[in-house]
DNA sequence: AAGGAGCCCAACCGCCGTCCT
DNA sequence: GAGGACGGCGGTTGGGCTCCT
């Protein structure tokens, strides 16, 4: 059987043209290697992982199966009907190229399976309207703010980045207004510049109640002549959510939009720590690396969201709780329940 | 029971941007 | 600056399941 898996494998690499050979399902036993490899070596250099892992697959064929499949935080329950609606409204806002962008809503989600939940229902749409119905093209502009999350599926993190989304779309004016991701590339210097600017002041960064409420302000006034009813809906979510944040407690730790501006931030103001929200992650990952028996622990108790923050102390990195929404809190009381002495650690995505 | 249609979803492809050397 | 490696993203494909006839 071995010996077929590899004659097929590198007969798909070699001839494309052969249709009935090329795609293979990943069987138990490739997963186990990959996550034994991933668990020790780290999930980077995916070209690495496939060859030194022994598997016979391309780098790509491992990092999706760990992104879309193995990744502890994977929420793997299906769609509920609330996030499908969620989903249509901001295939409607963003439109096909903006597939990657809902991700942020739905933490734990991947974008194969977002992707996949527009595409069925842009089909049956189709169906329903009759053949050949060509895609509907974005309905309105992007948006200067993102739209309220359902309640239900809330990302925290989206949230406790708005502060920089904030400040970047504020700027950014000259651009249309369009909204940029948290996880989007486009920092600039003058992004740095803010972080570090704002981290060197003693209270510089506006609260978190303080944008939202601006934000909703903004939201509101922007669509309140053209919409109508729907936005007051949207407000008195907006006010629950603020709310929520005034009662709960402050997160330990900072965040940046990206990796580079985290290090340059850490690297000019020493003792300072400014992680993103994939540094926090790898972070959680090397703190407490799983091992099978966890992993089967956290599936047996269906855990998906591990709230849980870090931060350095002297020099060392410590373990801190900060629960990041109501929602989150609820995690937090189900991890202690968990019948193992191991917490891991991590943030929405 | 059998076969086809519809559907879901994992896997794959190609393109492109970013990063590193 | 050039080129290769790598990874993200949008689009597509194929396998398998369910439902209906």
């Amino acid at each position: 059987m071995e010996m077929q898996y590899l004659i097929q494998s590198n007969l798909s690499a070699a001839c494309p043209a052969l249709p009935a050979l090329r795609r293979r399902p990943v069987d138990r036993g490739e997963d186990e290697i990959l996550l034994a490899y991933i668990t020790k070596h780290g999930a980077n250099k995916w070209d690495e992982v496939a060859r030194k892992s022994g598997l016979r697959r391309g780098g790509k064929s491992c990092r999706l199966r760990w992104k879309n499949q193995l990744h502890p935080r994977l929420k793997k329950d299906p769609f509920t009907v609330e996030e499908k609606d969620y989903i249509v409204q901001l295939h409607k806002h963003y439109g096909s190229n903006g597939l990657s962008l809902p991700l942020m809503y739905f933490p734990g989600r991947t974008d194969n399976a977002i992707k996949n939940i527009c595409n069925s229902l842009t089909k049956r749409k189709q169906r329903a309207a009759g053949k050949n119905v060509p895609p509907a093209a974005p309905s309105s502009p992007p948006l200067l703010l993102p739209p309220p999350p359902p309640p239900e599926t809330c990302g925290a993190m989206a949230w406790r980045e708005l502060p920089s989304i904030q400040h970047m779309s504020s700027k950014r004016t000259t651009n249309n207004d369009t909204f940029i991701s948290p996880s989007s590339p486009l920092m600039e210097d003058e992004d740095v510049e803010f972080w570090i600017n704002s981290l060197m002041q003693d209270d510089p960064v506006p609260s978190m109640e303080d944008l939202l409420s601006e934000a909703l302000h903004q939201h509101v006034d922007s669509n309140a002549s053209s919409t109508g009813g729907a936005e007051l809906q949207d407000a008195d979510f907006w006010n629950s959510l603020i709310q929520e944040l005034i009662d709960g407690p402050e997160p330990l730790v900072q965040f940046a939009n990206s990796d580079n501006v985290a290090a340059d931030v850490h690297e000019m103001i020493p003792g300072e720590v400014v992680a993103s929200a994939s540094t926090a992650v790898s972070l959680s990952d090397q703190l407490f690396p799983y091992d099978d028996m966890d992993y089967e622990v956290m599936q047996q108790n269906s855990i998906t969201n591990w709230p849980a923050g870090y931060d350095f102390d002297d020099g060392e990195l410590q373990q801190n709780f900060f629960p990041l929404s109501r929602q989150s809190t609820m995690d937090v009381d189900h991890c202690a329940e968990m019948p193992c002495d191991r917490l891991w650690g991590g943030l929405d995505f």
